[in-house]
RNA sequence: GCCCCUGUGGCGGAACUGGUAGACGCGACAGACUCAAAAUCUGUUGUUCGCAAGGACGUGCUGGUUCGAUUCCGGCCAGGGGCACCA
């Protein structure tokens, strides 16, 4: 007899949860190596930075990650699913600082916390291959291969204005300026002049824009901000000699309206510019304003136009002309030449611009409507413009630049907004540069790798500490011999992130070679990325180049290391707020009518905000540990996965989670049931014989292999949502048939079995618990996944709605191959088709096999 | 300003190549069990008219294609994101 269902005692998580964790550690379950004999694949989330504790937005990136990894792992793939940190960072630095500790200590300690909370998740990594970027071994290598990029030239120094944050003592590289303010400080950022080491990512610029059209597994969204940050824009530039003797270069997507330029305009940072102020007080005054505005306030787009006349002059190409010179605070010195020519009629910053110095305008495009409105950006015909007149904008293109060309004036070009990466940082806590300044030879790599960093420094004194350090920077030169100094500044934590992926395919912790050919070319690409679409752009386009450059080394050979990449989305909360601002946590707040909060404590009015990215400082984070304290990691898993498609914004609701832990009892007293209904491993030896089955059963039969096929081909398309609501299908038609199990055991055996399968990859403690339970061997990940038969699928009878004129009237049950005729008979036996259509002439009928029937009267 | 994406019940969201809109879950309501409650199990739940049978309306708005449109095409509106003096 089994037992009675409701009286079964609630699933124990917690128990079970740590028991199959302690076992898959032990045990070293989600092991892999190399293996020939299956077909690998590579699943990997973005790993994290250290910060002390895991969020809810890390629970859903991994959550992801190992559903799929423990997908493919039952569907016989060779898996590899790593874990590592990101541990280098100015965070580490900030908080050793305030705590009176060391970076290194504070980090490895999160990393301890942290490590434990991934491990109570439930996730299966390979923790053997397990690192992170601040390890002697792994930044030691990467200063490897930051001497081969030198070697190759891919890194070069240069002194360049740079942005430095005030706040963090730093320089910021150009994707770390936000709205002129530092990413992370927030305070507005200066400029400066400094030697600095670059990474010569605009090497690769035409394969970083042209590949991404390859690229079919990432969504489109990404590309096209890679394709904007990339920034190519194709035109002409032109030669133009002052009446000085110097030399100016512009820029022109537009050439096509170089007979309505009437005048030159070129960047207060211009060559010519420097040169000018040298000699004249008011363009030096001018330009030294400039720097100073711009660069504090960091707000350059609002700015006013602003210029000054150089008073110098230059032969218009193609007329008998002057054209002036400005020199003009719009013009950006690193995008093209730095120098444009100015069509004022036909630009609206040219207009604006011409328009307070009261610069001439002379019309070039025409077109039927909006004729007489300046400045013209729209599409039309050439006019006042000699040879081009009477052409189109894309004919006039052609020739325009056909004849600057011939005249020796002109050449075809394109630029590129993406500019190289500023990688040196003015920090202690990252790999150092492994570069040695010799007053004899220069700067020259270090020969004693790895460069460590050293554990004794001060935090105390302004400035890097590696700067500040007493002896470290001093050594000899390894050509000469003489008195030199390290290279104090250190890598762009973003370097580090470049390569990790490819230091996951090796885990022979002997090998020094971090980058084995042989393992990185069985593992790469990495099959499914995962991770948020803020790295849309940074990160993403750096792993690319990485992996080209590494190529171009010889250290892999793998130019795109993401064959798909997945974005998911953040999981927001609803805020509370008090009236004047101050955010209030949920459990300050009560309700108090039917749409009305107030402050628990006092009864103040409380408004309640929209849902917005969990966050600390507007109080709406949940803690994963008390979560998972409280409902177990199951339930947390299958939450953030339920509902919402994963690559959307997730919002938290205490309900939603709450239904997930009843879903989770629901399915364990299935299967405490179905144990003390006979069903376990042995009663699966045979097949089903689907016809012997009664109609029900055999209707449930048949629905739990459309689940089968829904769960997984929703697997595949990482519609995690999907996933959930489709088991819950099969779980409830289960229910519905209880009591036929004790005499159908083979049939529920089956259907049993293959559901705890189905649900493993999302509750894997509770699936491995029951596998265990009900008497199936091994892991229940290691089994196979379940299949379906193809016919079961396939349905004969069919509820055929019928529709008059279009509109659904009733429903005929009918077999699929019934005839036209008979169908369409039976159809119009409906009382209400027959209402609709008494007295009217037929003027068409629909019939689609096993879809619909139409008549159209 | 330019580029991209998204608009479906009270809410999160389903819907195959155009073919019964609203799967699954949350919330709400009801029934069973219980002395009672909780838990559990079983129902109902787009709006509206109707006692009912049944009807009308309904996927942001608005046109179009079609026997038939959430799905395809045109125009608009709203929300979100990216870039932004890029020549």
């Amino acid at each position: 007899m089994p037992v009675d269902i409701s009286e079964i005692a609630p699933y124990n998580f917690s128990i079970v949860e740590s028991q199959w964790q302690n076992f898959w550690l032990k045990n070293n379950s989600f092991h892999t190596d190399v293996n020939s004999s299956r077909k690998k694949y590579y699943v990997l989330e973005m790993f994290m930075y250290p910060s002390g504790k895991i969020h809810i937005g890390h629970v859903r990136n991994y959550t992801i990650g190992d559903i799929i990894a423990r997908f493919k792992r039952a569907r016989g793939f060779s898996v590899l699913h790593p874990v590592g940190w990101d541990a280098f960072g100015l965070p580490a630095e900030n908080a050793a600082l305030k705590q009176n500790g060391h970076p290194k200590d504070w980090t490895y300690q999160n990393i301890g916390i942290m490590k434990k909370q991934l491990i109570s998740l439930g996730f299966s990594y390979d923790w053997e291959r397990e690192f992170a970027t601040c390890d002697e071994k792994y930044y030691g290598f990467q200063q490897k291969i930051f001497l081969a990029l030198h070697k190759k030239g891919l890194v070069y120094r240069k002194k360049s204005e740079i942005n430095w944050d005030p706040v963090d003592n730093c320089v910021l590289a150009n994707e770390q300026v936000i709205n002129g303010c530092g990413w992370r400080s927030g305070a507005p950022v200066e400029k400066r002049m400094l030697s600095q080491w670059f990474l010569k990512i605009t090497y690769f610029v035409d394969e970083l824009l042209g590949e991404l059209d390859n690229l079919n597994g990432w969504p489109e969204k990404v590309k096209t901000m890679q394709r904007n940050w990339i920034g190519k824009s194709e035109g002409c530039s032109i030669h133009f000699k002052t009446n000085t003797g110097d030399e100016v270069t512009v820029f022109s997507t537009r050439p096509e309206t170089i007979f309505g330029a009437t005048f030159l305009a070129i960047s207060p940072d211009h060559p010519l510019a420097t040169k000018l102020a040298a000699t004249n007080e008011k363009i030096k005054a001018f330009i030294d304003d400039f720097k100073k505005g711009s660069v504090a306030q960091g707000v350059l787009d609002k700015q006013e136009k602003r210029g000054i006349n150089t008073e110098i002059v230059v032969d218009h190409p193609l007329l008998n002309k002057k054209l002036p010179i400005y020199i003009a605070n719009f013009v950006l010195m690193n995008y093209g030449t730095g120098a444009v020519f100015a069509t004022p009629a036909h630009d609206e910053r040219d207009y604006e611009f011409a328009k307070k110095y009261e610069l001439p305008m002379e019309r070039v495009i025409t077109s039927s409507e909006n004729n007489d409105k300046l400045p013209y950006v729209g599409d039309g015909i050439l006019i006042n413009s000699g040879f081009l007149n009477g052409l189109s904008i894309a004919e006039a293109k052609k020739i325009v630049i056909q004849k600057l060309c011939e005249i020796g004036l002109g050449k075809r070009c394109e630029f590129f907004r993406l500019l190289d990466w500023g990688i040196s940082r003015q920090r202690y806590w990252g790999c150092p540069i492994p570069m040695i300044h010799c007053d004899k030879c220069g700067i020259i790599p270090a020969e004693d790798l790895p460069v460590l960093l050293p554990y004794d420094v001060t935090f105390s004194k302004a400035g890097n500490p590696l700067e500040n350090h007493g002896t470290w920077k001093y050594v000899k030169c390894p050509r000469c011999g003489n008195d030199a100094i390290r290279e104090t500044d250190t890598l762009d934590t973003f370097f580090d992130s470049s390569w990790y992926f490819l230091r996951f395919c090796i885990n022979d912790s002997d090998n020094e070679n971090l980058l084995e050919k042989e393992d990185v070319s069985y593992w790469m690409q990495v099959d499914q990325y995962i991770g948020g679409v803020e790295h849309a752009i940074l990160h993403l386009l750096y792993a690319r180049f990485f992996a080209k450059a590494l190529t171009e080394c010889g250290f892999i050979n793998v130019r795109e290391p993401f064959d798909n990449l997945f974005t998911q989305g953040m999981v927001c909360n609803v805020t509370y707020q008090k009236e004047n601002g101050d955010w209030l946590f949920p459990e300050e707040v009560r309700k108090k009518s039917h749409d009305e909060y107030e402050v628990i404590a006092t009864g103040e009015k409380v408004i309640v905000g929209h849902l917005e990215k969990m966050s600390k400082s507007k109080k709406n984070v949940v803690d994963p540990d008390e979560i998972i304290k409280n409902y177990g990691a199951d339930a947390l898993r299958l939450f953030v996965v339920s509902d919402t498609p994963p690559d959307k914004d997730f919002p938290w609701s205490d309900e939603g989670l709450e239904g997930c832990w009843r879903f989770i009892n629901r399915l364990w007293r299935l299967f405490v049931y179905a144990k003390s209904s006979g069903i376990c491993a042995e009663e699966c030896s045979e097949s089903v014989q689907i016809n012997a089955l009664a109609p029900d059963i055999q209707k449930l039969y048949k629905d739990f292999h459309r689940t089968i096929k829904n769960v997984t081909d929703s697997l595949e398309e990482r519609s995690m949502n999907k996933v959930a609501a489709y088991i819950r299908d099969g779980v409830n038609a289960v229910y519905l048939l209880l009591e036929k199990m004790e005499s159908n055991k083979l049939v529920f055996s089956v259907v049993i079995r293959d559901l705890v399968k189905l649900f493993a990859p999302i509750a894997p403690h509770m699936c491995e618990e029951a596998w265990n339970m009900l008497g199936f061997k091994g892991l229940v990940g290691d089994s196979c996944w379940p299949s379906y038969k193809k016919e079961y699928l396939e349905i004969s009878t069919v509820e055929l709605p019928v529709q008059v004129n279009g509109k659904f009237r009733g429903i005929i049950n009918v077999s699929v191959d019934d005839a036209e005729e008979v169908v369409l008979e039976q159809a119009l036996h409906i009382p209400t088709v027959q209402k609709l259509m008494a007295g009217k002439s037929l003027k068409k009928k629909i019939f689609v096999k096993g879809k619909i029937v139409n008549f159209v009267v």
